[in-house]
DNA sequence: AATGAATGAGGATTCATTCAT
DNA sequence: AATGAATGAATCCTCATTCAT
């Protein structure tokens, strides 16, 4: 429309481009979690994102794909974290807890939870995005917590155990808590704050030498 | 056809009934579980339970109703369990563990697994499915739980602690175990009897006064 | 049952046979005239007249023939009316106001009336059914009348006139009672009684020399 | 296309948009006038009209919904000539018999025929729309010819009589016109046209006083 | 880049008809 | 003769995807 200033209009393009798409992505995460990936019709993602039907294939080649985008935009937090945990020095029990606090945290209240519930229910009719799941946010996941708990055996902060079996101990309650807030958003009977404290709590104290 | 016993003749049509019925639940769960509700094809159970499309239809009002049916399959099985562990008496940590090890390997090796899955990916679409969960499976399960939880403290045989809490506790990464097996079954990443070995062991020794 | 007595068993056997059928029929022509032919289900006449879904096809081949059939149970009517007329002797117009009434009464209130709609709407979709109430019903009926008013005008009782359009006009309204009256029931805006009366008046006054 | 004249082409769009929607209007009342409501496939109305089936559910929300709206298509005309019959001035003999010939021939000619064809057939299976029908079509029709008889009489025209059970009895043989041409068109024993003709004249001569 | 009308493949559901009992 | 469980063809309707504007 401005056509007299050029240059901001081209970075305001992409600065929108990007918007775009995640406005989608996050349209559609809410969408695909609420009613299930076949169940969400694309023009009602639209609608979500504010945009039009014919839109959303400007920016993802099909239904699919943008299922795979969604995912795909989980990894940089894993990553993150990951290097995270490695430049972490001194004790490690704090770090353990504090970890899982915090994934419990975001497993419940942000999107991280919605992501694992959605390739929870329809990973298994999308094998590629289920193994790009598992390598990329999966088993990067275990592996920070399983090197942490590597660390602790190693500095005789925790007794020795099997740390890979453990680092999956650690998780699934994690991973179900958000499945749980994501699948049965109205169910009350369960705090999962408190449970993810006390997991915190009780799972460390099990570990300490 | 044996025109000598009459007797076995009405049996067997009894049965038959009540397999077929049994017989399309067992192949919708399958394929309800491998490839979600929205994306399975009525035809496809059908083929799968070695009856015809409309066949479906004389036991079961719709899709839905048939998707209702396989949980109120589970329900005499909580029930069981919920009786069963009443009537215990004695020492309840080892009776603790056991349940951990047995519902662990009931969410791996059985329909349980299944029918969590199927309810956690599935369940917001059908809120009355999700309520009958919550009320004759979840509820149950986790009271179950807790009553023994309760017990032990009273018989000083485990420390004081939040029972509720700790009843959540115990059985998220069990959820856990059953769905991650049906989402994501060729994922060898974990070894969930291990998993399920450590829980009972560590769970339980945490609560040991 | 009864196996010492043989006679009465067919008796009553032929009888019930007969009942049967007219049951059949009765309960369809109720049905296709409230929801149409093609929005009844044969399960539902079969209910309606007290037998089983497959007792049907034990006295009709099939929809169309059961259809078929209701319309054949018209016929006699027709001809004993026609035979009646036929027979009369001296005052035609008293006969032709009373043949209005009657056959004004019969399309509101016995299943001719049904017959007629049943025709009118599903006809087109049936030639044969439709082909056979053209030579067997209708016609004969616009005979019976233009057979009256010819005798009236050859006996100088009425005037000359256009014998056979007369009696197309006098047979309309009548048709069209009986259609109203089985399409719209709950429709109140309309005395048909009323309006026979005034027909027979109305058209016979007219028609005098 | 044309990049001179922009006007026209919003015209243009415009009255596609309309036609879309009385074409597939027009379409499905032609066969659902020779087949009936269930029996037509929607997707033959589609390929009648030209378009695809899904473009029906652009422009209709179901196939009830199209019936509806096939009704609601003639109401206009019904108003119109209501107003016409109210705005006139002078004898009414004449106005009558031509109001009776003019009925006539839409009933036999246009699409009036098959509307009053269609909603006697299937009118019961669908009770908003004969409501609709009877609000809107069928007694502002019979009020209308209500309207001149009692004009008539009052200015001496005619003599006193019932009107309202006359405006329905000039009514009927119309209608069953329209019915009888459209659900029986091979029936070549009657002269449709010359009744009409016949009926005007003699319908309108026994009212005169 | 953005729109939304149009398409048509796909699937849930119904129901006439058959047939073993 | 009577039943009703089983079948599968038929049809309404949905929605991912395309494409002209």
């Amino acid at each position: 429309m401005s056509e007299i200033v050029s240059l901001p209009k081209a970075a305001i393009t992409e600065k929108d481009r990007s918007d775009r798409s995640a406005q989608i992505r996050r349209a559609a995460l809410k969408l695909f979690n609420e009613k299930g990936f076949s169940s969400t019709r694309l023009e009602d993602v639209a609608e979500e994102a504010g945009v039009s039907k014919g839109t959303i294939y400007l920016y993802f080649e099909n239904k699919e794909d943008l299922f795979f985008a969604i995912i795909r935009g989980v990894v940089p937090e894993v990553r993150n974290k990951q290097r995270e945990v490695a430049e972490h020095e001194g004790s490690v029990a704090p770090l353990l807890k504090s970890l899982i606090i915090e994934l419990g945290y975001k497993m419940v209240h942000t999107e991280l939870g919605a992501c694992v519930k959605l390739v929870a229910a329809e990973g298994r009719n999308f094998p590629e995005i289920a193994e790009y799941h598992k390598t990329h946010i999966a088993l990067p996941g275990i592996t920070t917590f399983k090197t942490i708990i590597d660390k602790g055996i190693a500095a005789k902060e925790f007794r020795p155990c099997d740390s890979e079996a453990l680092a999956s101990l650690v998780i699934l309650p994690l991973l179900m808590s958000g499945i749980w807030k994501n699948a049965l958003p109205t169910f009350s009977g369960m705090d999962l704050n408190k449970v993810a404290a006390m997991h915190a709590e009780h799972f460390v104290n099990g570990l300490l030498a």
